[in-house]
DNA sequence: CTGAAAGCGCTTACAG
DNA sequence: CTGAAAGCGCTTACAG
């Protein structure tokens, strides 16, 4: 009958197991580690008595010696409550716990009032507790990067563009899919296309502006960019009320929007002034969350590949703890236009 | 001129700061932890010196002696992508997060295959990793919960009610808060509503279930309810059909739906048949989701109140935490009913 | 193939 | 008030 450790009382510790099997506390961290130097009959003997008394070795104790955590932080401030109406972090956070998961690292949630995050991460990489840390929510002007390049702390973001230092990012072709998006209404039909942007130190906004013009300009078409504001649904009103009101001549006939939440926030401007949506004004989203397949109309939108920049996010991450100096060190990812019925059908059809 | 410890080389350790200072290690020690038995001069001067140095004492270290990990482990099953179409998971993360960042805790995130999950917890807590778990994913029958118990694992669950056993847990008050928006039904005039609920493994479901028919059969109406499904749109769709088709006799003129996005699912129903909502079928959702605010018509629904459900989960966590027999370990919060068009107006009023 | 010993970076009685 | 020493639970040269 076997000596079952009693669980409770104490933990079992590597002296324990050696004591077992009679042999040295080395020998069984050989076996432990899967490394040569130990008799077959030995090792199975050992292994059979860790598997019985379910020990593990202490995660602590493994990396003070290793001098590594094997833990990633992943940081969003949770000040604004913009974190919360942008519906796409549980799909991120899906993609890069199942990346690291798959090599054995631990994933930290660090949630953090933007006043306190840098600090907060500073320490958090000083005292040891992570190897390595993701930022999706870098706008332009965060000093955190800087900090943490200056630390030499392997650092990735994502879903904005680093354009002054090195640092490594992955992000999705906002510019090049709301270019695609942009041409879809002009092959629609539509001359008149404004855009209501969010805010523009997000890299990511710069960039939806940048392929909103670049698509107006190549056809020939003027762009018509109000002011950028925050990812909201009453920004979306407000600005589409202000489109709306211009003289006919100058009235938009289809309007981009930054994000879904943002459009929804357009068609009910639109609806307010009763304006058919997409007869009467077309609207565009971008994310492709629930919002836009439910709202009334449902969204044409772009679809960002959330889990696949997660993956590419801890990759390229991986190979810079493995090589400071790794390349590639950014990667954009493409983001597919969904065409539903906000942007409507072909209006020469309609003439 | 100050000796600044070139950080790009190596480590600063406790021996390092207490050469600086001409102390011993222990000293050193002691002020870091804010310890009595030093002088204020020594004080001083080793505070300046950690200061100047920005050191950090190692957290593995630390640890090791301390034999605890200062971090709680928050574990979401991936497999489901019910996961990702439900919306609430980033605010509860916001409220454990806080609760546990002002307690200078970690927040370490696991999300794994559900075939995985219970492996893999299992062994971050075996290897010391984590002090505590918080289960915001769990239905009956998952054995997860007993595994943790029978190693005396300080747990949380969240959303489901554990009946077998002393599990702690936190919830919100669904069959009251159902109640309610069952009753506010019946007082707009209603005498044939029926349910479409989510999968009654979930105790959130069961409850809200429970809810609807207390409420009907206090007032002397029959419950009618449909086969639970899944939290999707699409089962919304089917169940309210299979509603709608009911002899006039029987049929709803109003639904509860279990979620915003079950809700939207049952608005494309009635649409798809030439029923307006609220005039022809009203809908009632639950979450309080963008879904339910941006819908249209906007959605009836209950508020989950979930940055204090994320508080409390933490907070009676850490008490389990002190004390294995901690009490209170079970904490119901109310949810609110938000009435929008989606229930409409007095139906008395309408005749 | 196996063990004894030193060491990772801290903390904590125990002396003085 | 301060230091020397032992120890937390491992790993890793170094002997044999």
């Amino acid at each position: 009958m076997p000596v079952v450790h009693d669980t409770r009382t104490k933990k079992l510790t590597i002296h324990d197991i050696a004591r077992m099997a009679s042999v040295s506390a080395g020998t069984v961290s050989r076996v432990i580690n899967d490394q040569p130097g130990v008799g077959e009959q030995t090792r199975a003997r050992i292994k059979a008595i860790i598997e019985e008394q379910g020990y593990q070795a202490s995660f602590f104790a493994r990396n003070l010696l290793a001098r590594r955590s094997f833990a990633v932080g992943l940081v969003f401030s949770t000040a604004p409550s913009e974190l919360f109406s942008h519906p796409v972090y549980p799909q991120l956070m899906g993609g890069i716990g199942d990346a690291l998961g798959a090599a054995s690292y631990t994933l930290t949630l660090i949630t953090v009032p933007a006043d306190e995050r840098e600090e907060r991460v500073l320490r958090e990489v000083a005292d040891g507790r992570l190897d390595g840390v993701i930022l999706p929510d870098i706008r332009s002007g965060d000093t955190i990067v800087d900090a943490l390049r200056d630390l030499e702390t392997p650092t990735v973001l994502i879903g904005h563009r680093d354009a002054h230092s090195d640092t490594a990012w992955v992000d999705c072709d906002h510019d090049h899919a709301i270019a695609e998006l942009t041409r879809h209404l002009i092959a629609v039909g539509h001359t008149h296309i404004g855009l209501v942007n969010g805010p523009e130190e997000f890299s990511a906004c710069a960039l939806r502006a940048a392929g909103y013009r670049a698509a107006l300009t190549d056809a020939g078409l003027t762009p018509r960019q109000e002011q950028p504001g925050s990812f909201s649904a009453e920004h979306g009103y407000r600005a589409t009320l202000n489109l709306i009101d211009l003289p006919l001549a100058e009235r938009p006939t289809a309007i981009v929007a930054a994000s879904d939440v943002i459009a929804v926030g357009c068609i009910e401007a639109a609806r307010s002034r009763g304006l058919r949506v997409p007869d009467d004004l077309a609207v565009t989203g971008f994310d492709d969350t629930m919002l836009a397949r439910y709202s009334h109309p449902p969204l044409t939108t772009v679809s960002v590949p959330l889990t696949d920049m997660g993956h590419m996010a801890v990759h390229i991450l991986f190979s810079i703890m493995q090589d400071k100096q790794a390349r590639p060190r950014t990667m954009v990812l493409p983001g597919e236009v969904i065409v539903r019925p906000s942007s409507g059908v072909s209006r020469r059809l309609l003439q």
